[in-house]
This record gives structure tokens, sequence and C-alpha cells, in this order.
DNA sequence: CCTTCGGGTTAAGGCCGGGATAAGGCGACC
DNA sequence: GGTCGCCTTATCCCGGCCTTAACCCGAAGG
């Protein structure tokens, strides 16, 4: 959704991040040192910059006025333990926002929306309404509506929603709903998101035997699709 | 689907691989040692490297790195025992999923199909759809239309269909349905490719003594063709 | 002309994935 | 501290799907 550069000394980290990242729907490129990150932030002109703590070459202070030279790009610093004065520095020197190791990349992705919405740049600032057929979602005012009438969902119910409705058409397996809308890249159990499903098909209005916009494909996952629409 | 290089020593397995990934097709080069795997990486440009663990001249983190000072080109490692400890090594130092021997060329491809999609790069990043004349096939989405209408069919039925419409105009052995589509390398019988078809040829309203797109050929296997092209 | 073999079709059975409901735990809010 | 809502987990059930088997047909070959 965004255009990101990652800068992270920690190879493990870095290509951990990065997948993650992309699989949330950002463009990823980054860089294991202040210099390379620096070129980097000039060649691709990121939206965001996703900036470690505790590069080998460059002090993170140093770092941010560097970068802050080249743009104003707005960063998102990570440290690693939970230093106040140095968090305190770097929000001095032009972060816009830090985060704690160790965070999973939802947690970030949470900062980077919130970032971006503020500074009102990028693609992301957006965070666009979702239609499907008559099933309209804001996520801007976490509602959503059918036929013109509002939805009473829980937390998870419309964050699964929203989702869905933003990979219309496309089935997705309970798995990745379980690292990207749940959080939890390991463990969980499907069963979870069956529940949810059968939660949401009654507050649409549908049953399974008679899916309306929820259509499961047994042994993958679900997909939800514009019941007029032709596309499937 | 991709350029794939191959990095492995034992001359069996890899020529066995090879031969089963082009089956899959790719497209790959190969190499039977850390040096040469090197040289071809940089002459080739692979969209990605499957990486055999426990090579003659170099250790797997040694090889990796030199790989990633190469280019950012992904990495699938392939590990003869489970060992945790190399494979959690190997991840941290920039690989990007592995296999644990041993494995079917089928599970390789699955892995190579989710880290080519997952970094966005190479041709099968894509999965495009599949259009023979009438029919279309959406991978993604996992449907299937004949003549603008939907078709229901089960999963194995997809996959089928999929895999054959991928290959129109080319006739198919039985085994090698058994082990591309069903992923049983060895045993199966080839009944169960029959009755499949079967229900295939149902479903797409033609019976097998007036074939529409579903050509059996005797003594051979089958071919998917498009019944309005002269190419059979 | 008869045998053999490959393929087509249908039916039966077992397995597994998914649907539904209920109960329990947890935190939030009051 | 109490209450309420939400999420998770467990259990039961159902239905679809895949496999295997049996029988039939037609073609190829002796």
């Amino acid at each position: 959704m965004a255009q990101l550069l990652l800068i992270e000394d920690d190879e493990r980290v870095r290509t951990a991040l990065m997948r993650s990242l992309r699989d949330l729907r950002h463009q990823v490129a980054s860089a294991p040192d202040a210099m390379t990150g620096l070129r980097a932030a000039i060649d691709h002109r990121p939206d965001l910059v996703v900036l470690d703590l505790g590069l080998p070459d460059l002090d993170g202070s140093q770092m941010l006025r560097m970068l802050r030279g080249v743009s104003d790009v707005p960063v998102i610093v990570a440290t690693a333990r939970d230093d106040e004065d140095e968090i305190v520095r770097v929000l001095g020197s032009g972060a816009d926002d830090y985060v704690v190791k160790p965070f999973t990349a939802k947690q970030l992705d949470a900062r980077i929306q919130a970032v971006l919405r503020r500074v009102g740049t990028g693609p992301a600032a957006a965070d666009p309404p979702v239609a499907v057929g008559p099933l309209r979602i804001d996520p801007r005012g976490r509602s959503a509506h059918l036929d013109g009438r509002a939805l009473e969902l829980s937390p998870k119910e419309f964050d699964l929603l929203h989702y869905l409705a933003a990979r219309a058409g496309e089935v997705v397996a309970k798995r990745q709903l379980l690292t990207d809308v749940w959080d939890l890249p390991f463990g969980g159990a499907d069963k979870t998101v069956d529940v949810h499903l059968a939660w949401l098909r009654r507050k649409l209005g549908e049953t399974a035997q008679a899916p309306r916009f929820l259509h499961t494909v047994r042994g993958v996952g679900v997909k939800l699709v514009d019941p007029a629409g032709d596309a499937a």
C-alpha cells in the first residue's frame, strides 16, 4: 500500500520484516546500514522510512539528521531496548514515531498507517473505503453498511470483513487470516476463523449453504465476492 | 514459469529435480557446487535459487551470504535432515524458505510459488488466469467459467483442469498427473485419474465419444484442446 | 474370430473439512 | 468489585469428496 524503506542491520530481522510487510501489501526496499540507507532514500523516494537504531556505522540521531537533510520523509524508529532517553532524543531529532523490539509486523503496520495518515502523504494516507456490490466498508470510521443499513460488527469481525473485502474475488487461506488479521504468525486454531465467519455470515444475512458474499473454498480458504459481479 | 537455479551436488537428485521442475513449467539451470552455482547466479540472473545444504566446498550460511552479495535473489534451501538449529540459522542468513528432504517436486513448487508471490518478483508472481477457447480459469479465485457460466468444481477437479489448461494442446500422461496434481510420485492408481476426467467431462458438457476439450490419446494420456483452434 | 488390454462409467464406502452451538476465560468499562 | 461483551476452545454433526471396486465397451493384435 505504501513505498517503504527499511534500514536494519540484522539480516534476520530485515528479511523477516520485509516478508511480512509485503504480505501486508507494502512495497519494501531495505538497506543494512546507514550509508546504503541514505542512498536508497535518495534513489527510491519512499513514503516512509523504518529506521533501526544501533546501526554499525552511524548513531540514530546523526542518521535522522542526514535523512532529514535528504527529504522530509516521515520516519519510524525501531529501538532494541526500552531506553526512554534515547526515544526522547530521537523524537526530538525529527522521528515521527517509534516501536520497541520485539514487535510484530502488524504492530509496525499500525504505526505506519497512523503516521502516514497524520502527515497526509503516501498512498496509505487514504486508507480508502472499500465497496463490494451492496457492501460498503469505511476503515476510517470502522463502519460497514449493507444495502445502506449499518452493520453492528465486533472488532475482529470488522477487521476480517475489511481484509476479505479488500481482496475481493481472491481466495485467502485461514492461516493467512490468522497471521494478517489475528496477528498470530505461528500458533492459532483455524476453527477460530470458522466461528467468526459464521458470525459474519449471520450478520450479512446469509448462510453457508446459500452464500451471498462469503464463499468457502473447500480445502483452501474463503473468498468474498460481489454477488452481482460475473468475476468470481 | 520462472527461471530457477538449482544448486545440488548429488547428480541423481539434481537431474531428477530438474526434470520434474521442467515438467512444472520452470526453466531450470543447475550447478553441482557452490562456486559453479555462484557463477551461474551471476550469469543467468535467476528468479529464484534452490540451494542444497551440505555442498562439498562451502557451508550453507557462507554460501547464502555470497549469494546475497551477488544479488537479492530469493533462496529456498533444501536440508537433508530436520535440523532445527541449522534451519533457524539459515533462515537468519537470509533464506526465504526451506524444504526438508525427501520432498516431492510438487511440494517444492508450492514453496517456489509462495516465495515468488511474496517477494513480488519473477513471472510466477502473477499466477495468471488461463483461457482456452470459451474456457476461462482463474487460479487466484479458484473459479472456472465456461461460456460465461461458472463451473462448480471440486478441489481436485479444479487442479486437474487448471493443470491441463495451462498445457493446452499437449498430451499429458496419467502418471504425470498423479505426480504433479495428486502429488503421488510413486503409488496411486491411474483409475483415479479416469474417474476425475469423467466427472470433468460431465461438468464440461461433453462425453468421451464426442469430446470438446478433453481428448484422450489411447496408450499415452490426455490433452485439453481449444475446440475452435486448429492446433490439436 | 477370439483374446487382451486400455479406457469409460457408475456405485459404494470411508475420511476429513467445515458448520453450528455452547461454555469458559479474559479484559474493558462502569 | 461487578457486569458485560468479545474471543477462544470444545463438541457434535453433516455433507462433500476422493478412492476403490466392479462391470462394460471398443480397439488392437494374434
